[in-house]
This record gives structure tokens, C-alpha cells and sequence, in this order.
DNA sequence: CATGAATGAGTTTTCATTCAT
DNA sequence: CATGAATGAAAACTCATTCAT
């Protein structure tokens, strides 16, 4: 593939087709094995050019995981409206991560795996991003308990701790319906709710989460989430 | 740090050295980033020694994998009484997770992060590991759709993501656990229980999971569970 | 010693830099005992830049086999003329041989000796060169036979013998010439005559073969062939 | 193959047994590339033994130099009654060298291929047993211009470039005879006396050199020599 | 801007060689 | 004598990074 070889382009296209490049090596070959020679030659570019925009292999790393990670909490914001209630955000919330994560795979591997992979300068940088999606659950899980009229008295850390455990199984999730064919980011979401919403007691006495209703034309994977009833 | 450098030690000692040293090096720097000579520095011996037990870098990492795979695995099981409820059965073998993920960090490292993160060899190493656990959970879930004489008219495929979502939330907690001073490995069970087997719909009803009675003895952690109440 | 480090060269001059170094080297070290540290030096770059016009030491040792061999062929074919009688373009061909191999006896050793010693990739890059002279001898057999009204009855394997043992005569004579002080290329092709046409027995009645007449000029080696008689 | 690991032999066998596995490995692989734990497993022995008869990797290619070249000039001089013709004992020490080299490849290459790629100790090494063939033949030569009642008018150093030449050549037909399967080593010893006493000048003219007749017993050989008629 | 030429520093890996038992 | 344990030194090869044009 690799952008064609056009001249003389502004500055900040250049830089994102060099980014294009350089997250789909780095989520193909990882860090340390993805060569500069390579970014640079599927971008298009010659190797000082790399240099003299990104300045070095880990700034380059660090502008894809900010620019993937920036593209995911906003796919993700984008897909839930604030009006609903807190289960159906969720529900949204999920179907649109596992819905980016889906298109855009190599990225995910940038910001699950790689960033995570190798240390400090990357690791936090991916963290910050996290941090805003857990922080996001976290409101979602008092928001419900709010609206189920029950104090909070839930400890803060407690919160922090489910908030966590939904977000890791989310992306568990991801890497799982990645790899299995045939499994929809609806179908995914759908096993999520029932997972984190009714849990699996509920789940064992007939009581699964059910997906609110959608507008006609999304029918056929309308059953993914009524599969367990 | 490192072991003393003692001279002449029979051969299985001095690889379970190399060993130590490599689970260490790897989970602190990464695979690649990991030098055969930080690790042969560590271990108190030298390179050609490493090289000499253990053949090459890969079959070294390989080895570490295998070696904390079996303990990972073993020691969960080693947690869990076959004899108990499948509720039951979970919490303990969380616990056991829980605990030896934060009894051993660097090896979890290069279970959790190195060895997914560095392809064929190691992926499928660790993989099948994981599927070990995954089956094993599985079981739990249709032995307690079994015990709620409910016909586990669950498909398989939602079974299969159930437990995954379930490993993988668990997996995600065990690196916040590690993270978060203060949590201990009950609580993180405590809270996988709650999250998992209770959901967040019937937590925020106010029906949270709880954590069976236990003997005298450990009431400190005692609270763990009852924490959400 | 080596090339003066001259930078920023083109490069086909570079290439050919580092092929004259590393005949050098490979031809006074042998092929395992020559190091790329030491080529490089020589040839007065880094040794990643060898690499990257030579790829890999088998690579640069098959590219110096190369241009010797060719060198050598092309020095052996401009000094015969094609339309003398068979003897005297026998003669030819051996002066500009033992010629040549004085001249660049790195390169002859680099073909006679390294290249047969170091097994398959190299050893039939030089025995493609050696069948070229051989078969070249052996049609100069043929056509002396003819010449001399003679049926050539020989059979075939033994014909390709004696062009064998004529062959490595004078690679052996060679490596003589140029270790033995003040024998000329003209002497050892006139040892060769004497030897390979007239044989021993004839030498021994006192009929050596004896040199065609040149022309004035060259009289100081005029000797070569008489000192026979 | 390799010895059977018997205990305790004396000294001496022993040697004996680590210089033919060092033979075959040396000839086999190059001096370079042979390892000494392949030799010393091929001989039986552990390394440091080795070490404590032969010293060091130097010495044991020297010991195996020396030893096979003395094997090499015995097996000639057995084979070579002084008390005949010049031609004839020429024809003698080339059967009697072409059998051995026959019957000893990894010995013949390690003292034709090996010793004179691999620099000073050991060139000088085999150089020293090649100038005392080169004396045999030369002795050869002058005894046929006497007998052929010639004054041996040659030059010195043209006898000498004749010996080189006719060794060179019979060295280089062993390699040959050894690679094309079907030459005996009479046939070998016949195309050098065609070669290297006839001349091809002879030769074309009808007139190659015969062998001496044979006693009963070998003439299904007998033919070799006759082969040029 | 763009690029071909060039390299310092480091990687994995191997091997001849030596002790301590 | 015999051997398992151990290593110093060096080799091939790679890569991020920079000038000069």
C-alpha cells in the first residue's frame, strides 16, 4: 500500500500519512521490531524527513498512541448520548469501542498492546486514556445508582475497582471478538451487558440484560443480545 | 541485587537462577528490549553459560513462559476445593489468581504482556495456558447453570465469551490490584465476585455478592466482601 | 594503509573499494579468519555500510570471487590471438596467466585456495571459472591433434585429464613463481612448455620445446625458453 | 563412527585416536570451522584431555599435519623401488601417491587443502614435506638426464620449476581422480606419465609413453596405461 | 525540502580454553 | 585421569540517527 509518492504536500498531511504508516507497522511488527526504514518507506517519505517531523523512534511512537488514543475516546463519546439512561449509555459506549477497535485493529494493537509493552514513556501516555474511559464508567455506575435511588454508599475505591474490571473485560472482549470470526461488535456488546449489567447470577436464574429497542433496519443483529434469554 | 555470585553449582540450580533473573529482566524491559547480557549479569554468571543451559534468547523466554504458566496454573488450582459450590469454586480460585499475580509481578509481566505481545513462538505458548483457564471457568459457569437447575440453554459461543470477558476483567484487575497500594488479592476477588457473578444491575439493587463464611482467623481481610454492602 | 577516507563518494567507487579490500584480506586471512571489522577499517568505512552494499560476508566473498574470476578469464582470453597454431596459443595464454597471477596474487590466492576451501556456495562459483580455462585447454588439444594430421583417437576422459593436469600445473606453477624471487611470467610459461608440450623424455633426449620468435625488444626474457637446450 | 568409549588406553593410542577424529573433522569441515567438542566427542575423549595431550587447537592441526604428511611421503617412498629406471620410478611414486590420497581423502585435504589455506604455523608446516617430494623428483629428473647420458646442462632452477610443475599437476589430478568417479589411481598414474613424460607434443605425434609390463594378476588395470594408442 | 551516503553503539551468538572436583 | 562447570574475547550483523548536497 503506502501513500503515493506525491511532492511537495503541507506539512500536516505529510505528518499524518507518515502516522498512518508508522502505528500500522508499529501494530504489526511491535516497537522494537518495526525499523524506521520501513515507516518511512511505507509512508512514502525518505528517512530524514521522518526525523525532521517526529524527531526520533519514540516521539514518533508517542504521537500514534496520542492520536489513536485521542480517535477512540472520541469514537466513543460520539456514540453515546448523555440524555439516555445509564445502562443504555453503557450499551452504546460498548458498541461503539468494540465497533472502533474492530475497524481499526491495528491501532488497537498500538494502544493495547504495544503502548502497555514498553515502559515508561509509553505506558503512561496510554494510561492517561484510560484513566478517561474508567473515569467515564465510574460516572455511568454512580449515575445508575443514583437512578436506582440507592445512596452511594459504595466506597470509592470499590467503584474504581468495578469501573476497571468492566473496562479490561471491554478489552479482553475486543481482542476476543477480533480473532473470532463472525462475531459482531453488537454481539460483543450484547455478551458485555449481560456480563457486567446482569452478571452472571442473574444470568443463571433467567435473568439476562435485554437491549433496549432499536429503530427498524438493525433487526438482524437485533438477537444478539436476546440470544441468552 | 542478583544472586551471590557463588562458583560451581549443579546445573539445575543454575538455571533456575537464569530463570529468575530472565522472568525479571523480561517483565521489567520487554523481550526485545531485554539484553542476554543484563540477564546473565543478574543471574551472576556469564553470557556464554546462559547460553550454553538455555541455547538462545527465544528458547530462554520460552522457558520462562512455560516455567510461570505451570505455576500460574498450578497455583490456582492448587486454591480451589473441587467439592464446593461453583460460586464458590470462583472466589477461590479469583483468590488464588489474585494472589500470585501479586506475589510474583514480573512473571505475570511476561504472561500478561511480553509473551502475547512478540508473536508465534510465545503467543501460542501462553495461549494455550490461557485457554486452560478459560476452560476451567466455562466449566464453572455451566456447572452453576447446572446447579440453578437451569437447562444451559446458553449457546456455546455466549458461554465462551462469558468466560472470556470474565478472564480477561480478572487479568485487567490483577495489573490494578498490583498498581493500587492497599488492595489486597481478597478484595480484588471480593470485587471480581461483585462484579461478575452479582452484576452491576443487582449491585445497584442493592443485592451484592457475598463472600461465604470463613474460619477464625482471617477476619482481617474478612471485610473484603462485605465491603459493598 | 588502505584508501584514504575520503567521504561522500558514489557508490559503485565505494563498492569497488571494499571488493579491493576484502580480496586483500580474504586472501592473506583465508575466508573464516578474516573479520569484517578489519575489511572495513581497510577499505576505510564503517562496517555497516559493508553491509549494506555487500549484504553479508558469504555475499562480499562472492562478489570478490566473482570480479577475480572474471578478471582473470578476460586477462587470459585478451592475450591469446586465436588464429596461431595451437602450441603457440597455448603459449599465450599461459604467459598472461602467470602474468596476471603475479600481478594480483591476493586474488589468485582468494580463487585458488579460498574459494575450493570454503564448500558450497563459493566452491562452484570458481569451479565455473576452471571448467572455462579447462575446456578452453582441452579444445587446444583437439585442435593440436588435429593440426598434426593425428585423428584425435584420444579418448575423451583422458583428454579432459590432461587438461586437468595441465591446469593445475600451472596454478601450482604459479603460486611457485610468485614465491620463488626473480622468475618471471616468461620463465614459468616456458617450465609449462616445456613440461606440458614437449614432456620429460623429450627434454631428456634434448628436445625441449622451444618459444616462436618475437619481436625485438623483449630479448632480456628472450632466454627463457632457450635456457633449456 | 568414533571410538568406543573405552577407559584407560595408553597415552599413546589414545593420541592416535584424537588425531584421526581430528583428521576427519579438520578435513571435513576446514581448520576454522571444525570445533574441538566435535572432535574430542568424535574421539571419544572429554575436551580437556585433549587439551592435556595436544595443548591447544594450533598444535593438534600441526600433529595432524605432520603425522599425514610422513604417512603421505612413507606410503610414496613403499612404493618406489630405487633400483629402477628413472621412468618407471616416477610412474611407481605417482601410483603409490595416487592410491594413498585415494585411500585418505580427509588426510589429503587436510595437507592439500586445509594446511595452506590457514596461514603461517601451518603452510610451512606442509610446505616442508612437499619441498621433499619436490627433491625426490627432482633427484628423478637429473637420474633420467643421466641415464638418457645427457649432461644435465639444465639449469637448476629450471629443474626445480619442472618438479613444481609435475607435482602441482599430479596434486591437482588426485583432486580430480578422487571427484570423478571410475578413475583408478593407475589410470591417474597413467594420464601424468602421458602428461608429464611424453608431452603432449608426443602424444599428438603418435607416441605416448607406455607403462612397463606388469606381472599377471593386475591386468585388468593393465589397459589404463594403454588407453592413448 | 529531499535524499543518498555514512556511522556509533549495541545485539545475539560462538568458541577455544581452564579450573575444581 | 576424567569431567562438569564456567568464561574472556571476539565475530557477524542491525538500527536509529545525521550530514552534505
Amino acid at each position: 500500500m503506502g501513500a503515493v509518492k506525491t511532492k511537495r504536500m503541507p506539512r500536516a498531511v505529510r505528518e499524518q500519512q507518515m502516522l498512518d504508516a508508522a502505528v500500522q507497522i508499529f501494530g504489526q511488527r511491535g516497537y522494537m521490531a518495526a525499523s524506521m526504514d520501513e515507516i518511512a518507506e511505507l509512508a512514502g517519505v525518505s528517512k530524514p524527513l521522518v526525523y525532521l517531523y517526529l524527531n526520533s523512534k519514540e516521539d514518533l511512537f508517542t504521537a500514534c498512541i496520542r492520536r489513536e488514543a485521542k480517535a477512540l475516546v472520541e469514537a466513543v463519546r460520539a456514540g453515546v448520548r448523555p440524555d439516555v439512561p445509564a445502562d443504555r449509555q453503557l450499551w452504546e459506549g460498548l458498541g461503539a469501542f468494540f465497533a472502533h477497535t474492530a475497524r481499526t485493529p491495528d491501532a488497537w494493537a498500538v494502544l493495547h498492546l504495544q503502548a502497555r509493552t514498553h515502559g515508561e514513556p509509553f505506558a503512561s501516555e496510554v494510561a492517561a486514556m484510560r484513566e478517561e474511559i474508567v473515569a467515564f464508567v465510574t460516572q455511568l455506575i454512580l449515575a445508575a445508582a443514583r437512578e436506582a435511588h440507592r445512596d452511594p454508599d459504595l466506597p470509592e475505591r470499590e467503584v474504581a475497582g468495578l469501573a476497571e474490571a468492566l473496562v479490561g473485560a471491554a478489552e479482553s472482549l475486543a481482542a476476543w471478538a477480533n480473532a473470532t470470526p463472525g462475531v459482531t461488535s453488537r454481539q460483543a456488546a450484547a455478551t458485555m451487558m449481560n456480563f457486567a449489567w446482569a452478571g452472571l447470577g442473574d444470568l443463571m436464574a433467567g435473568r439476562p440484560w435485554s437491549p433496549p429497542e432499536e429503530r427498524a433496519g438493525t433487526q438482524a443483529e437485533e438477537q444478539a443480545g436476546a440470544q441468552v434469554e
